[in-house]
RNA sequence: GCGACAAUAGCUCAUCCGGUAGAGCGCCAGUUUCCCAAACUGGAGGUGGCGGGUUCGAGUCCCGUUUGUCGCUCCA
């Protein structure tokens, strides 16, 4: 099937069968923005409740926190968040192309210096500096057009009003306003990384931890983002899972390697194949990183970053040490090659930071299938939708169905549900013929099915049917529990 | 942000040249059925995304808008 046809049918199973609405759909959505249904919180749920087993249970030297989603206005000066995006932009209309308003008219007096026209060319930046920190946008615009700055691609000077463009969402912090509206305004984080670091010291502290260790953190985060499409692989609310993992300075490359290995290895045991994913490295780097890698999956619209491994150095705990005037430095009793302790020193810092919505999503893509299957009737078969969650994540683990609801059946899979219930999601259903009944489980990605019949009441015997391969076998009634159970661990 | 395309029942779609909206599937209630979407009976569900305009009359033509998909662009 084409794959945009494809993408095309796992949004509609994704809405039609209670994984994925549109946020707000009643009144006609909101851009970007998606809620996840009955089964699709129960799966990112897994999905989550997986990767932070994998991250704090299994590792001694990794502890989880919940930061809040507000922070401190100073935090997102000292990441660079606040002075980084918030840059004029201006796009020629021709041409489509987006400058920051500074790089064009720079680009313009370089030109002027060129043409040994220095004098004119301070001139041009000294006005735009003046511009610039009044924050005249009109003033700037203007100051293009009088000075005949064109495009280079298009050659034209056919240019938008210049815009600024705020990655972060603001929101006003307490009830009453200030004089100066300035001082009331948070943000909403545009990434969990810095409720870690700005606890670095507080759970180093509390939890007696040894370098290396790290922090990890699940939450949501908030990006005004100029182009949100695809579905929920870009949306302007989302869910990181992010891990900072602090280590000696020197020694983070080595962690970084580690790191990389153990991430991607994880995502291949969850159940995705190893062949639709690959590291891509960075090679443009960001102000903060020595060194970046993604993991990306081969989505139905291409490959795509799923997650980001980031040497970060010492940046963000040593602009929090700079803007807090608070020392975030850690003593190492360890000894170095010189038999001295490695002494006072900012850690360094390797994160793992993958999108939960975009894990969701590969999962949910790369489960859907379409596919022939025989009926009842001789010799004809007929289209079925199915997830092949893997049991371990599905949001429902097992359904119960009596054959009829009568004859004293119902009576008897009520016991399995009473059972199960207790250890995993299970969903009960009498109406509708048995095959429409796997089906629909199938459409939901239910890994097994049990049938109580009339043979049950016989010899205490059930039906299991498997999701992926239809087949059936007879296993007691009571062994059902340990049997999903074992299938799950 | 620019461009292209799209929007009719829960889903997939139909509705001829503009003349008061229909099917299949699904869903709900029941009958029947004894292991892969069977059959039968009955039922709910639509201001045709929203707002304007043209017209005697608009789901249909025009404009705007919202949302989505795709291509550019952007992506710490």
């Amino acid at each position: 099937m084409a794959s945009e046809k494809l993408f095309a049918n796992i949004i509609s199973h994704a809405k039609e069968y209670g994984y994925i609405f549109q946020s707000s759909e009643i009144y006609d959505g909101l851009s970007a923005v998606y809620d996840y249904g009955q089964y699709g919180a129960q799966l990112k749920k897994n999905i989550r409740d997986a990767w932070w087993k994998s991250m704090t249970q299994l590792h001694e030297n990794i502890v989880g926190i919940d930061a809040a989603i507000f922070m401190h206005p100073t935090t997102w000066k000292a990441s660079g968040h606040v002075d980084n995006f918030s840059d004029p932009m201006i796009d020629n209309k021709d041409s489509k192309k987006r400058y920051r308003v500074d790089h064009l008219i720079e680009a313009h007096a370089t030109e002027l210096e060129d043409k040994g026209e220095a004098d004119k060319a301070k001139e041009l930046l000294s006005a735009m500096d003046a511009l610039l920190a009044k924050d005249d946008f009109t003033g700037l615009k203007t100051l293009i057009e009088t000075w005949k700055i064109k495009c280079a691609v298009s050659g034209t000077a056919n240019w938008t009003d210049v815009r600024q463009f705020n990655l972060m969402f603001s929101t006003e912090f307490g009830a009453v306003s200030s004089d100066n509206p300035e001082d009331n305004i948070v943000y909403l984080r545009p990434e969990t990384a810095q409720g870690i670091f700005v606890n670095f010291l507080n759970v180093q502290k509390s939890g007696r931890m040894k370098i290396p260790f790290g922090i990890a953190q699940t939450g949501k985060a908030f990006r005004n983002e100029i182009v949100a499409r695809q579905f929920i692989f870009r949306m302007r609310e989302f869910e990181q899972m992010e891990m900072q993992f602090f280590v000696r300075p020197g020694t983070e490359l080595d962690w970084y390697a580690k790191w990389k290995e153990t991430r991607m290895q994880w995502h291949i045991d969850l159940g995705l194949p190893a062949e639709k994913l690959r590291f891509h490295d960075h090679i443009k780097l960001a102000h903060y990183a020595n060194a970046a890698v993604d993991i990306e999956f081969e989505f139905p619209f291409g490959w795509k970053e799923l997650e980001g491994i980031h040497s970060r150095t010492d940046y963000d705990l040593r602009r929090h040490q700079e803007f807090s005037k608070k020392k975030l430095q850690y003593f190492d009793n360890d000894l170095n090659a010189e038999g001295k302790p490695y002494g006072n020193y900012i850690p360094f810092v390797v994160e793992t930071s993958v999108g939960l919505d975009r894990l969701f999503l590969t999962i949910l893509s790369h489960s859907y299938h379409e596919e022939e299957v025989p009926t009842a009737e001789e010799g004809k078969t007929d289209t079925r939708v199915v997830l092949r969650l893997p049991a371990k994540i599905a949001p429902i683990k097992l359904a119960v169905f009596p054959l009829t609801k009568k004859d004293g059946l119902p009576e008897l899979a009520e016991e399995i549900m009473k059972d199960c219930m207790p250890h995993f999601h299970c969903f009960y259903e009498e109406k509708d013929a048995i095959g429409k009944r796997y089906r629909r489980q199938d459409a939901i990605g239910t890994p097994f099915c049990v049938t109580v019949d009339h043979q049950t009441k016989e010899d205490g015997t059930v039906t299991i049917r498997l999701r992926d391969t239809l087949e059936q076998h007879r296993i007691p009634a009571k062994e059902v529990q340990q049997f999903v159970l074992n299938k799950i661990a």
